[in-house]
DNA sequence: TGTTAGCACTCGATTTTACCGAGTGCTAAC
DNA sequence: GTTAGCACTCGGTAAAATCGAGTGCTAACA
């Protein structure tokens, strides 16, 4: 089932043009409504000269071949998972409204400032363009080099490793030494600290000096401070938007919940957005991204490139209902809207 | 109303003794079984050897007084917040259960790494503890000084000014200058920086050279970017644990998307607690803090202080049923515990 | 062969009714 | 001041009745 999303359009699953109409017609009324559709409804709107009856007997065609379901008998039909995932492949295209054009422009001809700050409000409006959860993620600086390092005492044995990195990020590490040290020690280490590793990337590994007087001593304490992080694979940064929605678009308290308690959980929220990514998949839909206590939601992501290399990605969360259409156009827009942001003007 | 919370024991809010044992009854177990209690079964539970038509009349004069409430006629009484009031006032008293108080010493006995790591590690812990929403709040670097300043170049025009706090924390700010500098200009800028600023705050005015070559234009520059920041009162960090419990605690979709949408505004939670802080009281219940859309909660506050100065708090959210007297009793012992960790051990 | 009108049937949702009983307020007796 | 007794209230629950949207099927039709 969730090997779906590999074969995102699979070569068997084509329908003539009136199922697929008619199972958009059900999509885009099921997800308006959030209620079964029923036949009649469908004949009407969808204006296929053809009456209930005939959408009738297509929709149990539908039905067997695993695009729609009944909740019940005598109840209008509901898409699955993979009546979704027929509808965003082939039938969903969408543009931006030219209100919600225009918020995104605004945006981002005012935003500026620290990257991260940058990316925090576009996970705002991501929220409010599209009144779900928006997720936005940095990759880290796994791949940076370093530009800067400075040791700077606070006191005898507290010390602070501040790292620059070349693509603007900045971290700190406290040392906390065994033995004191003075400032002139504090400052030669950082002098032979910043020799050591301007231009190297957290992964490799450098020789530090065996000498054992204060200086090197420090030297080789805040080396390995600083290579401790490498492997957590740290840095990744997420921000999230209009969590508050997930009360809104989620029924039943027990989902609610459980989304809200996925969303707490940042290292996951980036695996999830990383893991679609990989897939080369834009959406994906109910038990597809494997994620068990997300079956019930749709997750839609678009990556952020700077010279051709992916360097975050925007996504949105929703219910399986979700409208895909305005979605998937606000995510693609704001996420090349950030493209152009980084690739283009500011490095912050 | 609101204004009640600056006289937490009004002087003539005195039960006597009967009438606040059947207060301490009804409340406990309306918060135990969130219904609505009737006489018989506090005539029962709380052993003043009295019947229920005793007990009947003392609530409907509690009733009178403003400590009850009846949903409906032929119901029984629920505490209203006047009641809750006295209730944490007079009556709760708690200590941390033997499980709870083991898990505590437990983490701070193992807890190390950045102060924001800590922080935020502090607020998983409060909300694991208690089942409840918790919020810390780590007050910003006001009132430290500078440590050390540094500008790192990334290319000819963008530079990265990093600057250190005497109380641990760090900063980064792009400073985009119109004009291109050398790699030594940027240096000598760095260093001239770091004679001006060290040991100043933020809102001191420094003398900064009124010459035009480049390295005095970048000095001028940072400091100007470094000091747009003081207003704003930007750097209080704020981490929420356990957002996830909103949707069990409170019941009602609307009520949940209130709390949620409360939570996002990480300004507004800072305030929040800060105006609690103020006002000298530890618990704010239903409208005592006057933010409407939490009318429905109460939020116990424990201030963290280093050297007799409140560096930050913790928090706790949840519905004016909540189990004040657990939550009090944790958010005293984590607070105090960090207050210790902070202030003996390290500095991170 | 595909389409359609007609029709009996299903079954969840809604409304109605009846009823129960926890809890109250009141009163009279202790 | 306390209590037993009692009539009364009224929300909650359950059973019954009803409704109707929607189905599946069949027979006629183009």
């Amino acid at each position: 089932m969730a090997r779906r999303a590999k074969t995102p359009a699979a070569p068997a699953s084509d329908l003539d043009a009136r199922k697929a109409t008619i199972l958009e017609a059900v999509v885009v009324e099921h997800i308006d409504t959030a209620q079964p559709v029923g036949s009649s409804s469908v004949a009407h709107h969808a204006d296929l000269g053809v009456s209930s009856a005939t959408v009738r007997s297509e929709m149990v065609a539908l039905e067997r071949e695993g695009y729609l379901a009944q909740p019940h008998t005598s109840a209008g039909r509901v898409p699955t998972d993979k009546g979704y995932r027929y509808f965003v492949d082939h039938l969903a295209s969408g543009v931006l409204g030219p209100a919600q054009q225009f918020q995104v422009k605004e945006f981002f001809s005012h935003v500026r400032g620290e990257v991260e700050d940058v990316l925090e409000q576009t996970s705002l409006l991501l929220s409010q363009l599209t009144s779900y959860t928006s997720v936005v993620v940095g990759s880290g600086h796994s791949r940076a080099s370093v530009l800067s390092v400075q040791l700077v005492n606070l006191d005898a044995r507290h010390h602070l490793l501040v790292t620059v990195y070349s693509d603007g990020t900045v971290t700190k590490h406290s040392v906390l030494a065994s033995f004191e040290a003075t400032h002139v020690e504090v400052t030669e280490a950082s002098r032979q600290l910043n020799a050591l590793l301007i231009g190297t990337t957290l992964d490799a590994t450098v020789q530090v000096p065996s000498r054992t007087d204060t200086v090197a001593r420090l030297v080789r304490e805040a080396v390995s401070v600083l290579h401790a992080e490498a492997p957590t694979m740290d840095g990744d940064q997420v921000y999230i938007g209009g969590s508050s929605h997930v009360a809104e678009v989620f029924e039943g308290v027990e989902t609610v919940r459980k989304v809200l308690s996925i969303l707490e959980q940042e290292l996951l929220v980036v695996s999830l957005v990383e893991d679609i990514l990989e897939k080369g998949v834009s959406v994906a839909i109910g038990s597809e991204h494997g994620y068990e206590p997300l079956s019930s939601c749709a997750v839609i992501v678009a990556p952020v490139s700077v010279e051709g290399e992916t360097v975050g990605a925007v996504g949105l969360l929703g219910p399986t209902r979700m409208k895909y259409q305005e979605v998937m156009a606000a995510a693609e827009a704001v996420s090349q809207h950030l493209t152009h942001h980084f690739g283009g003007v500011d490095r912050g």
